[in-house]
RNA sequence: GCCCCGAUCGUCUAACCUGGUUAGGACAUUGGCUUUUCAAGCCAGCAAUACGGGUUCAAAUCCCGUUCGGGGCGCCA
């Protein structure tokens, strides 16, 4: 059975580039009848927090990735909250000690970042110099007794070639001699990312590790770690990472980039989740509009594109706005409502075919709202516009189409078209568009919109009537 | 600095593994059509194998180097 894991620390909103992660490993676990796995990463107590847990909870939700085994879901390798685990780490640092494959580490902080500074000066690798592992028995005990703190380090085999096989990548391999003895357990015992991580992966049984190629570098560590635990260590498969336009990763100053801001603009969550399985994937039969659950089944992970790839907000806005089309307008307008947003009082049926006729020029639900209240709202009667239809012809359409509707005694489709024809033939200067943009400024506010038949007949004869006629008293 | 990874239109990508394509699609952009403006829709155009070697009858594809980009070298994850 395949099981996989996504395993986010609390420390901030969910990323786009982590929510792809988590998509990736969703789909995999799903197109594979695998188990999808949520797992806190909250070692870090200075960063982590609880709301964080919750809202990563509800971003995942949002955009329809479901976990099997989790905090709130439980499971039969629990907890799911490394902060709760922490009797297992003890567990199996006390193995380590025992086997001496660990040690104290005494060295300040501080003396560890003057070192550093002056390895990178000089030239050399940053890394840790390794320098504790030599203390005597005696000194490590004079250290304590001094009531010094310490860190656990493991010490790294040396002249060691550690390699693996990616599932993306390709065979993957790096000299141990490169690697300082890195920490796995803090002064108050909690563990490092490294040794938590691996101890959580081999015990819930995770098969296949799918993770950003930032933690390439550390699946080095992570295999020294589990062959000194005596696990047998996962597959491996490195993602390529998502950048802003400028090349640089995606982070917080490209704007709008937690799923948290995407939801907030109104942007739809299928249409998103959509978007970020197309970075750095396609699916087989090269279709780009889809629903995850719909395609999840042909996911094939060694179809993923080695190259980081830029996040493009035109293209969910593309995206965004098909995802629109293929959903009713009834459907929309209970999104718009779940949302908090109101609907002017008009006839659901008329609603429902304006919101039909402007969906698909809207990318998000809060866009289409804003189309739909502007077209029904009141009119703002603005400088541009006033002097866009205070001079002829437009005036001479205005007054003319005013008076003609005034007489008319019923307004309908052929009523009006049959005014718009008079208006023609009587100014036979005139184009369709010299009559119609106008009208639709006077009535609307704007030069865009849906189809002037179905404005009329949602404004009717004396909606129309009061629109022109407040405009031309404001004239 | 050292190590790891990567490189196809402006962007996302297909073709790469298993060498032979007019290097395909999509977004964006440009033009046209239609029209009741705009939008949408439809049609068309622009646009790429980073560079240099090698292997081969043949290289986007395999190999090496250069350049460029990203990641890592934390008591962050």
């Amino acid at each position: 059975m395949i099981r996989v894991r996504f395993a986010p620390s609390p420390t901030g909103f969910l990323h786009l580039g982590n929510a792809r992660t988590a998509l990736f490993n969703y789909m995999f676990a799903k197109a594979n009848k695998g188990a999808f796995i949520l797992r806190i990463e909250d070692t870090d107590r200075e960063r982590s927090r609880e709301e964080y847990t919750a809202q990563l909870m509800e971003d995942l939700k949002w955009l329809g990735i479901r976990w099997d085994e989790g905090p709130d879901a439980g499971g039969p390798y629990g907890p799911y909250k490394q902060s709760e685990r922490l009797h297992i780490y003890k567990e199996y640092l006390d193995k380590l000690f025992t086997q001496g494959a660990v040690y104290k580490c005494f060295c300040t902080e501080k003396e560890l970042e003057e070192r550093r500074q002056i390895a990178i000066l000089a030239g050399r690798p940053p890394r840790y110099d390794n320098r504790c592992r030599a203390l005597t028995e005696g000194q490590v005990k004079s250290f304590q007794d001094a009531g010094r703190e310490y860190v656990i380090r493991f010490k790294v085999p040396e002249n060691t070639r550690i390699s693996f096989n990616d599932v993306i990548r390709g065979r993957v391999e790096q000299d141990s001699s490169l690697l300082g003895d890195f920490v796995i357990a803090r002064p108050d015992g909690i563990p490092s990312f490294h040794f938590a991580v691996v101890t959580d992966d081999a015990l819930m049984k995770v098969t296949h590790v799918i993770r950003g190629e930032d933690h390439l570098s550390n699946t080095f560590l992570h295999l020294l770690l589990f062959k000194a635990l005596g696990f047998e260590p996962p597959q491996y498969a490195h993602m390529s990472l998502t950048k802003g336009a400028d090349g640089a990763l995606l982070s917080k100053r490209h704007g709008v980039t937690s799923i948290k801001d995407f939801r907030d603009k109104g942007y739809m969550p299928e249409a998103v989740a959509n978007c970020i399985s197309l970075l750095g994937w396609s699916a087989p039969d090269k279709k780009e509009l889809f629903r995850i659950d719909d395609i999840a089944d042909a996911f094939k992970i060694d179809h993923l594109s080695k190259s980081p790839s830029v996040f493009d907000l035109k293209k969910l806005d593309w995206i965004a706005a098909e995802h629109m089309k293929l959903l009713s307008a009834g459907e929309l307008s209970l999104r718009i409502a779940a949302r908090g947003l109101f609907m002017p009082q008009i006839d659901g049926v008329l609603l429902h075919r304006l919101i039909d006729d402007i969906k698909g020029g809207a990318s998000t639900l809060n866009g289409l709202h804003a189309g739909i209240t502007a077209i029904l709202g009141p009119l703002a009667v603005t400088d541009g516009l006033k002097s866009r239809l205070s001079q002829d012809p437009a005036r001479k359409v205005l007054s003319a189409f005013a008076e003609k509707t005034e007489k008319a005694e019923y307004f309908d489709r052929d009523t009006f078209d049959r005014i718009i024809g008079e208006i023609a033939e009587e100014n036979p200067g005139l184009k369709k568009r010299d009559i119609f943009v106008p009208l639709r400024l006077a009535v609307t506010g704007t030069d865009r919109g849906p189809d002037m038949h179905l404005l009329m007949e949602i404004f009717g004869k004396t909606g129309c009537l009061d629109r022109l006629k407040n405009f031309s008293e404001k004239v």
